[in-house]
DNA sequence: CTCGATTTTGAGAGTAGCTGTCACTTTCTG
DNA sequence: CAGAAAGTGACAGCTACTCTCAAAATCGAG
């Protein structure tokens, strides 16, 4: 998980930690039971024992609570670090099956709350949009160091922001099923892209 | 009633729609003149004339006056007329240069504004990729209906959430230069997905 | 033209997310 | 132990947005 840096324990540190945890958790169970709308950030910051804000001192944004994801990065590294003779679309599907099989069960728990959330919410939805379009910039960036390409080179752009589009129809597809089948539904769909898309 | 057979609009709908172009003018000024987060409704309300309460009668958000859109629904109607021995792909293709080629110069300039607008605001992308996303459904349906297969097969979904993310990147692509290359673009995008995307 | 029904409008009050300020307390460092 | 740094809470303020209610404009029919 996180990196010990060494004798840095830190009461604060810890303190801080936790009280980001018990902001996000609260925030979680309150939109939940009560839906997320009719959830104000008195009443989370009130569950959590702090101030309103405090809580706005730890997330920016209502929003931030629940798009806060620890995967991205993970993820981003993960695929930099698969073997180089690998094309893009196998170092790809390469990093989900490495990123999403180490995932606890609690990590899933949790992962799933906030895919389902996300989904009911377009306001939510919106958001982590927003957010994978401008990752498509920084995943264009790496497929492009291994294919010897420039970032800025037009199919290679294209190319990322299809592999974006697979990653929406994965997510919109498997919220409709058990959540197990996450990484087998974005795996099919990035075959069926490696085969040239066959109608 | 002088004339009953014209189909003339009514003094209160001609009225209407007077009002509503008032506001998205005045509206699209402001928000370039002094920026989009630093208009308040009410100075929009008030150069257009109109109370506040008014004018969320014409636009249930402040956003829905940069994103109402009128080329949507001709686009989705222009694809469907499309001869069907066309392949999806061919048959996008020849609609956007169906439903671009005829827009007016005042509607390109429009548009243009449009564009630069939402492409500098994140609330606005946001928003606009949340529209996007909800017409890959809509778009994978009349996929479906010109390959004759089931709009809930995955690999035709697939096939739309792809070309989605084709538009995605031909949008951001194509604000980096005159907006006259927004076909070129997209059609370039999609010749280039048509082949199977080679890198 | 007139009257009654419908629609459009404006005013005002209220909610909630978010920002910024300032003084107070807690934790860390030397 | 003292001073610096960081965390906290109370409060005030702005704006998007909602709701209600009554006045005004528009329309259709007699």
């Amino acid at each position: 998980m996180a990196q010990p840096s060494d004798d840095r324990p830190g009461l604060r540190e810890r303190k801080k930690a936790r009280t980001r945890r018990a902001i996000r958790d609260h925030a979680m169970r309150l939109f939940t039971e009560q839906g997320y709308a009719a959830t104000t950030v008195e009443q989370i910051a009130e569950a959590a024992e702090v101030s309103p804000s405090t809580f706005f001192r730890y997330f920016p944004t209502k929003e931030e609570v629940v798009l806060a994801d620890d995967i991205d990065p993970v993820a981003f590294e993960s695929f930099q670090n698969q073997p180089p003779e690998m094309t893009p679309l196998e170092a790809l599907r390469a990093t989900l099956t490495d990123v999403f099989g180490n995932l606890s069960e609690e990590d899933w728990e949790l992962e799933r709350h906030r895919q389902v959330l996300i989904a009911s919410v377009p306001e939510l939805r919106a958001a982590v949009l927003l957010r994978l379009s401008e990752s498509v910039a920084v995943f264009a960036e790496q497929v492009a160091k291994r294919v010897g390409r420039d970032p800025a080179d037009f199919e290679v752009r294209n190319f990322a922001g299809v592999v974006l589009g697979t990653a929406l129809t994965g997510f919109s597809e498997a919220l409709e099923q058990p959540m197990k089948t996450y990484i087998e539904t974005m795996d099919r769909a990035l075959e069926h892209l490696q085969q040239g898309l066959p109608l």
